[in-house]
DNA sequence: ATGCATTTGAGATTCATTCTCAATAAAGTT
DNA sequence: AACTTTATTGAGAATGAATCTCAAATGCAT
């Protein structure tokens, strides 16, 4: 998405970040995922398309990629961190199965306004959601 | 809580675990938690009681807290895992401070009953529930 | 108490993440 | 286009939470 890059690129600009190769790369490599990513994820995808992209550098410009709204960070996974890709994607929630590790999103609008209010009694300005369950897919039930 | 013990005590042994004293004094450390705690909190809390038990074995030992259903695991916290004392003590939903750290709890029954539809519609079987949101509390905001 | 299997403690190990620092690249200036 | 300044990068070292190893200690049935 033409979009994304916009606004990656005012948000680098307006901290006195320079656009540099490898936070283009980098940038580019998230925009093709429309789901989950690690590090290690995105490094392979990179190395991949015969770019070169240090693992210190990824580590690096994650935040960046968070700050600027693109990126977001989401549950932890085989204990590494784990993000996702979220601009142009919906809020959702997920269901994690414990058993085969498949992740299942469901739709979250309703839970939304609910949770917007408990916030609002608690005088609290969300920022981000977590929201999610984990459990026995139904593959895994049987 | 008396029931709590013996609720870990069958755990272990239908387990064939033995009960030791480092696994009492632990359960003990964790029943005086009614918050959140990570490893190092036990450590301290148990050395302040002048009993000893190494890291080790806290790290040993969590595990059989959490499937015995004395505790859960909650959100990270600084990079550490960090759990929570759970039996007799309701659900909630986590309203993190991004700023001061602090952890609102706010109640969870509306929530999870639309939650459990959802989780319906996808045929996935919840074991446990991980909500919250991370913004600003209400002394941060200004 | 005795014997056997389990558990513990201490320290070593692992592995994701962060840090360091010399070499490199971006972007403005002439 | 070459020069300067300052930020950024890559490679490897460092950190630190969590896990593993193994000899010594403990629980528990007999």
């Amino acid at each position: 998405m033409k979009q994304e890059k916009v606004l990656y690129q005012d948000f680098l600009q307006s901290k006195n970040l320079k656009l540099t190769k490898p936070r283009l790369i980098i940038m580019e490599a998230v925009l093709e995922n429309h789901d989950h990513f690690n590090v290690d994820d995105l490094y392979e995808q990179i190395k991949m398309k015969h770019k070169d992209v240090s693992r210190a550098t990824i580590y690096r410009t994650i935040p960046l990629l968070i700050e600027s709204g693109l990126v977001k960070q989401s549950l932890r996974c085989e204990s590494k961190d784990i993000y996702e890709h979220t601009y142009g994607h919906e809020n959702h929630l997920h269901f994690i199965c414990t058993n085969c590790g498949k992740i299942l999103e469901s739709s979250f609008n309703e839970v939304e306004k609910l949770i917007n209010q408990l916030a609002k009694n608690e005088n609290f300005k969300i920022s981000e959601y977590n929201l999610g369950a984990s459990g026995l897919c139904k593959d895994c039930k049987k």
